[in-house]
DNA sequence: GGTTTAAGTATCCTGAAAACTACCGGTAGT
DNA sequence: ACTACCGGTAGTTTTCAGGATACTTAAACC
């Protein structure tokens, strides 16, 4: 598939930035990144999230196929939520994201 | 500045998210990527945007340096609006969005 | 038998973002 | 004289993401 009009360009901007944005979801994938993380681990991490509000987002990022829920063991109940392969395509942007973050620091609140 | 700790860099990422997420800001600085706009024709293109919000986030936009306001000529008023200079770099950015944003379709949606 | 831990659900509520509506001053066209 | 265009401003209203609070199930420790 590939981009034919600048609209489309346009769409696909939209369309990532509702993935990634919102106030949670960036931070997650981010947190995600490294390495493998239980509910709590992600809850504990993420400052004043509510767990029904990291449930959504995690319910979403499933859907989506960025994220995968593993049962590690019920009773005490254990769950992992890690990056799908696809996912993991996920670093690079977070990368070019955290890239163009301190350039544009540096420029508006100088070095 | 360099990034030291993994906080520091999710913190970079919550704050561009804040600056290109929303609805409208990603898509305006898109649409300001090839040339400048003048204010109707970015309401235009921006599919019904009103004329309240748009002048919201394109102050926000010139507050943060990313775009410079031109009144090119009065009555009749045109203004054009434009990436500055450092706005410019915006656009490798964008360009990875994109591409991982169809990468991403492709991988959602089957092709 | 009371408390703790883990991973949530269910319900209601709030605050900020965005939409809606109306208006402005000046100009050009019919 | 009337209408539309241009680039907005002002005030109000709606929407909905996210927050607050309470509750759940099942085992395990004290």
């Amino acid at each position: 598939m590939e981009i034919k009009t600048k609209q489309q360009g346009i769409k696909v901007v939209a369309d990532v930035l509702d993935i990634v944005g919102g106030k949670w979801r960036g931070q997650i994938l981010a947190h995600l990144c490294d390495d493998p993380k239980r509910f709590n681990e992600l809850k504990t991490v993420l400052n004043r999230i509510t767990s029904s509000t990291l449930t959504k987002e995690l319910r979403y990022l499933e859907d989506i196929k960025m994220v995968e829920r593993k049962i590690i063991q019920d009773t005490p109940m254990i769950v992992e939520y890690r990056l799908t392969d696809h996912g993991m395509s996920i670093k690079d942007l977070i990368y070019h994201i955290v890239e163009w973050g301190l350039k544009h620091r540096n420029t508006v609140f100088g070095k």
